[in-house]
DNA sequence: GTGGTCTAGACCACG
DNA sequence: GTGGTCTAGACCACC
């Protein structure tokens, strides 16, 4: 897997790492059960340390995107609903975002079919039975 | 204007302060025109150091949110349309969100109806006869 | 005379309005011998200060470029040749623009250009006998 | 590097910097892909605050001259182009700078000869085999 | 190692 | 009164 990352970027190259796998999940592009590369393999594709992979699935660990297991490397984990907390950080983020775009001139209908335009591009594979 | 502040947030103060404005503008609480409070009084209201909140404005008049009056300080811009740049973060911002919201099982209806909630709570009070 | 002003610029007020005064010098607009407008007068049309018009006015005395005669108020200079300590500045500032085009890709031909153009924009009165 | 700084001037001295980095990178001695000096190193090797560094920096960065690679530090942005900003700003100084030669007496001819001339002290020295 | 952030207090330029 | 700049030294995040 070889990911598109920007080194001069102001965002952390950890986490272009861990959004790139997020966004991978949310766009069903990496199913759950599914294994990720190996710590060691994913940074030597991309030059960089071990160290930086690693942290980026750390992180995702501890946001419930995958599940290590110490056998066979890190898995992507079922899709859970509960997540209470994700929504408040959701609810947080879209507010920031909602508040630019107003100030910024863009009004609701604007940017709920940016939201719409996004969501069709994501690959609209079948949800495996949950929602 | 005493801000909300979290001291051991990851998220650096000077953002903190700037998303906060940026957000009472999205509300409608500031509006183009109005001067936000002078750098050394809001340090000196939210106990932080009169740098940080400088760091603040500069960042907001960096992104047109507000102009520096030397004769009066920082006042809220006019909204500025076809910020092509601004478009082009917003969306990388929601493209991140949108998919985390899938991976958390959260589908697109969700979604939208959180957006319009947010929407729906910063309805643009009425100018109260000013103005 | 009313000049336009910036009050968001970073550039002062007062630099402003020097600078307004040594352009028209320069397009002949304003010629060697006439009266600029007094500080009273030309503050009360531009809505500042007495002092900010009066700290243009003496920087323009001090860089030459008028004289105050208590009678009349200030005048144009004629036009002096042996300026050194002035083709000292204008070298350092060239440089810097220079240096500053070729970084941003501009060559010396697409300078020298904007150079003539500026040139040919600026009224062709004839300068009065010296030159 | 060490850079000559008029602690009496009064051009800060992160403009200072920043202005003796385009000024370098302008005429050739530090070319697209070079690394700066590390904030620290710099501010140690001309006495002056770190934070100071790390504005000039900061200003160059935003100005599209150089770019931070979290891994190695600051670095020489390849030359860009379509810069349509950057030129307004300068046509906005050539102006000033033209019509203030004008009115010291210096005309056209002697002009285009002194921007010649700083070209022609920039010339860009042969890129000694390295590459 | 790198840059980013923050503090507490100072001085200056501008209007 | 306003914001802008600078210092000296500290701590943190990233790699």
């Amino acid at each position: 897997m070889t990911i598109d990352l920007d080194m001069t970027s102001s965002i952390p190259i950890y986490l272009q790492i861990k959004n790139h796998i997020v966004i991978s999940i949310g766009k069903g592009e990496l199913k759950a059960g599914e294994y990720l590369p190996a710590v060691r393999q994913l940074a030597c594709d991309n030059g960089v340390n071990m160290m930086t992979v690693s942290k980026a699935y750390s992180v995702l660990r501890s946001e419930g995107y995958i599940e290590i297991d110490r056998r066979h490397g890190a898995k992507i984990s079922g899709t859970k609903l509960k997540n209470e907390e994700f929504k408040v950080r959701l609810s947080c983020e879209l507010l920031l975002l909602i508040a630019s775009s107003k100030a910024n001139g863009l009004d609701k209908n604007a940017f709920i079919q940016m939201c719409e335009n996004i969501f069709s591009t994501m690959n609209p594979q079948k949800v495996q039975g949950i929602v």
